[in-house]
RNA sequence: GGGCAUAUAACUCAGCGGUAGAGUGCUACCUUCACACGGUAGAAGUCACAGGUUCGAUCCCUGUUAUGCCCA
């Protein structure tokens, strides 16, 4: 085994084995209960990143576990279309070309899109088998495969047939940039700085004016009303009467509407149907007409008169100067406002009635409740529940169409001759109403969730049922980010119910974000982000998994460091050492199997692994990565490699076969509980220490081996050990050392009144650096000696006529703290509502602590008697 | 405006109704035969603030403040 272990190799190297021997792969024939998770694609325009690394590591964790407990593990791997974004990036090469999508036309610009999408989705993937995640490769699917599309047509017909899917014209938000509609999820509020303008208005028939406040003065060429609060006193003598409009001259009502805020601007606001939501929806209530002066290309229309082809912000400028000229502009405020942004292109959204797609959210939405309240799905941190619930009672219908070429295309043809809707899973050759042949296909696409939201059971085979469909659904988990609860999550629960008759998936585990050292939010624009393919280069695949791993506890997010990753990749380190130490030690023709031989400190250490191994378990089971973590980190760290292996060095490096023998067992659980988190660098000692040493029955990969909870070592009843007080007492030693200046390398005698250095007489002398160590009924107090109180009895330290240091300061100090300490016990015991009300374990556990730091203080007190 | 979350050592974070923990960093020391990506010892916290419940609160409840996120 060489010096330090070499990540670069070991990585591709196991995962190409783990691959070819199809150690990932689902069997749905095999007897072994099924386990199957399901993980949003990730999109096919992104390079692996920080929260894909975090979210496959943890699922990874889950997987590999499961099929070491017995599991037959089918996780699907995939990606997504992710229609807006790919089409923006390709149509922005074309652009680089000089060329655009029209000139190239529809099926040339799809082929292209093809050729990157195939592209991007490999690097995807080998991306992924970098991190190593053990997904089943052999049933990948893309978003767009005949099979998901197929899955795709079938709801969308289904689902028009039975009203639930429409089309009719809506108010959507429009992007002007991608020319498309957008679902009210793609859009992201963001805060801008921008003005509000006071506009005077003439009230007709009388030498009064009104003044209305707005933030978007050039819609007031649309406006069909001013609106003011109904219980407004400022108004009420005014609803009803009309106003004279400056630049257009015409006449539209002053209206009294309660979506009025009395307290924005003058509490009178003007009212413009065709291009805001809530003048939308008031424009319906009061019966207003609808002027539509801002196009699909975010220029000025016909209706804005004059002011006809200019951009609307353009045109925002030149309405204030001749409203200004015409004394209309009363005053200008600064204003901070939400504006409705793209969260593709970053464009300034325009509400526009437009005629799309809808699907109805009502039922569905009902039932996606119901199955959380009913706790038929599990949420994993709990509180996300509250967001679900916020969210699926306020749904609003499902904007479905995209005006893209990129994505599934709606299964829609509308007869030329008599206006009639064919909705169809097949191409109709002729109008079902009036058999005319002139049908020509809805050029949309659908959103790209329409199909995200069939993956949990699309990717199993549906609408056929297929023996993964029978084997795998609902699915056992699902794992994903918080942020994407609404895109992915609900809509998945809602049709699963819809389309499949039940849940999806039993279990959701939402994940944490990923942040920088300091806590914020990766993005290119603040530079600050950390590429996982670097990392991976720099401290390994496995110290990225483990640091992910040890940081993910649940519902806080992960602030990565450098300092982090060092840790992680030290420890790699430090277990490789010991396994090659191990390795140098234990000779060949020794095997898992031979008999076993094992003493005081084995005993410890495999009580020690039992009770970790139960506790990683647990940890697992409820998503307790971190806790996983942790426990293996010291179990590894500090009990195996820091005290048992120090403990039992004399064994390992001339012992028994059977001695060494334990300790060969020892490191292979430590591997088998590690694989999961751990896998390339786990897989890698075992190829090198355990491989070779194996039953002939079995596997000789890690990866397939079996968790070690039903190992003969854990299942055994060890007697309370004493190895903790070896310890202490160690330690103390050290410590009495280092207080009283005496060089950590120098042999001193040292005296104890506990019989147990007898028995750990030769790792004391050796890690204590000792000349002797001699056991003693009693220790009194002398010059030449540094003295101190261990659990049950006393030890010291030759420091030598010499010194001068034979200051009791390590005494004293320890006296003082077990004074207050007993001061608070006995007070505690002293108060008669404890004593009542407290529960027994907590007062038998009292008094066991008073008495025990009562006999300690007593040793201290005999020691600094003059 | 509504909701959710967070506040613990210098930093990043665990934790728990019964004396406060880890990793990193810091200080001192150790080139000890697996490991300096190592070892030993040490210093370091009014557990945000104010109330309440309790025999007992860092933990549970209420409020306040600060921060982050989501929705409108």
């Amino acid at each position: 085994m060489d010096k330090a272990y070499q990540f670069q190799t070991a990585q591709t190297k196991w995962y190409e084995l783990w691959e070819k021997t199809g150690v990932f792969e689902g069997c749905p024939s095999s007897k072994k209960k099924p386990f199957s998770m399901s993980l949003p694609p990730p999109n096919i325009t992104g390079n692996l990143h920080m929260g894909h690394a975090l979210c496959y590591t943890l699922p990874d964790v889950i997987a590999r576990s499961k099929r070491a407990q017995g599991f037959d593990v089918c996780w699907v791997p995939g990606v997504d279309h992710a229609g807006i974004a790919t089409q923006i990036i390709v149509e922005r090469q074309l652009k680089e070309e000089g060329t655009d999508r029209h000139q190239l036309g529809r099926e040339a610009f799809l082929k292209r899109i093809w050729d990157w999408k195939d592209k991007n989705q490999n690097d995807i993937e080998n991306q992924l088998r970098r991190l190593g995640v053990s997904v089943d490769w052999s049933r990948k699917r893309f978003t767009m495969d005949d099979s998901l599309n197929a899955s795709v047509r079938k709801v969308f017909v289904e689902a028009f047939q039975q009203g639930r899917i429409y089309r009719g014209p809506r108010m959507i938000q429009w992007d002007p940039i991608s020319q498309t509609a957008l679902s009210d999820l793609e859009v992201k509020h963001s805060e801008r700085q921008g003005k509000l303008w006071y506009l005077r208005y003439p009230i007709e028939g009388s030498s009064e004016s009104i003044v209305v406040a707005t933030t978007r003065p050039e819609t007031m060429l649309g406006d069909t009303a001013v609106a003011v609060h109904p219980e407004d006193e400022r108004y009420q003598s005014l609803v009803g009467r009309q106003i004279r409009q400056p630049l257009t001259g015409r006449l539209i009502p002053i209206v009294a509407d309660a979506f009025v805020d009395p307290a924005f601007g003058t509490g009178c606001v003007k009212v413009t149907p065709a291009h805001d939501p809530n003048d939308h929806a008031a424009g319906l209530r009061l019966h207003l007409d609808s002027i539509m002066v801002i196009g699909f290309d975010a220029k000025m229309t016909e209706a804005a008169g004059p002011y006809q082809g200019l951009d609307r912000f353009a045109c925002r400028k030149k309405i204030i100067e001749d409203l200004d000229e015409a004394g209309c502009l009363v005053k200008i405020e600064d204003h901070t406002s939400q504006v409705a942004i793209s969260e593709r292109s970053g464009a300034v959204l325009e509400p526009l009635v437009s005629e799309q797609w809808f699907m109805k959210m009502n039922e569905g939405a009902q039932k996606a409740l119901e199955v959380v309240r009913q706790g038929k799905i599990k949420f994993t941190p709990n509180h996300h529940v509250a967001v679900w619930e916020h969210w699926l009672t306020n749904i609003q219908d499902w904007c479905i169409s995209r005006q893209l070429v990129w994505g599934h295309r709606i299964p829609a043809w509308y007869c030329q001759d008599c206006g009639h809707i064919n909705v169809a899973l097949e191409v109709p050759t002729a109008c079902s109403q009036c058999s005319s042949r002139k049908l020509i296909q809805d050029p949309d696409t659908l959103d790209t969730w329409f199909s995200s939201a069939l993956w949990p059971f699309s990717i199993l085979g549906w609408p056929e049922t297929t023996s993964d469909l029978k084997h795998y659904y609902p699915n056992d988990v699902m794992c994903t980010s918080y942020d994407i609860i609404f895109f992915w999550v609900a809509r998945m629960v809602m049709s699963g119910l819809t389309w499949t008759g039940d849940i999806p998936f039993k279990e959701v585990y939402f994940n944490s974000l990923v942040r920088d050292q300091s806590g914020q939010k990766m993005s290119k624009s603040k530079g600050n982000v950390i590429d996982p393919l670097e990392v991976m280069d720099e401290y390994g695949t496995d110290a990225l998994r483990f640091t992910l791993i040890s940081m993910s506890a649940p519902g806080t997010d992960i602030a990565l460091s450098k300092s982090k990753l060092e840790a992680s990749r030290n420890f790699c380190t430090k277990l490789w050492n010991a396994a090659r130490f191990v390795h140098m030690n234990v000779d060949q023709s020794i095997i898992l199997s031979s008999p076993l031989v094992l003493g005081e400190a084995d005993h410890w250490m495999a009580s020690r692994l039992q009770e970790v191994s139960i506790k990683v378990s647990e940890a697992l089971a409820h998503y307790r990565f971190h806790d996983a973590a942790d426990q293996l980190y010291h179990l590894i760290y500090d009990d195996f490699c820091g005290t048992y292996i120090e403990l039992v060095k004399v064994q390992l490096l001339q012992g028994s076969n059977g001695q060494k023998a334990v300790i060969l067992n020892y490191l292979d659980i430590i591997l088998r509980l590690l694989h999961p988190m751990v896998p390339f660098l786990t897989e890698e000692i075992h190829a090198c220490v355990i491989k070779d040493r194996l039953a002939s029955e079995e596997p000789k990969l890690l990866a397939q081996r079996s968790w070690p909870s039903e190992h003969p070592l854990l299942q055994g009843v060890y007697p309370t050990s004493r190895v903790p007080d070896f310890q202490e007492i160690l330690s103390t030693l050290l410590r009495l050392k280092a207080e009283h200046g005496i060089d950590p390398g120098k042999r001193v005698k040292a005296y104890a009144t506990v019989a147990l250095v007898k028995d750990f007489e030769e790792p004391i002398k050796s890690l204590g650096k000792l000349e002797s160590i001699t056991f003693q009924n009693q220790i009194e107090p002398s010059n030449e000696c540094a003295i101190a109180v261990v659990g049950h009895g006393k030890i010291a330290i030759e420091i030598g006529q010499a010194s001068s240091l034979k200051n009791p300061a390590l005494l004293i100090k320890e006296h003082d703290k077990l004074g207050k300490e007993i001061e608070v016990l006995s007070g505690r015991l002293g108060n008669e509502n404890f004593v009542a009300k407290a529960p027994a374990e907590a007062l038998a556990k009292a008094r066991q602590d008073l008495k025990d730091k009562k006999s300690r203080l007593e040793q201290i007190k005999d020691l600094l008697r003059p």
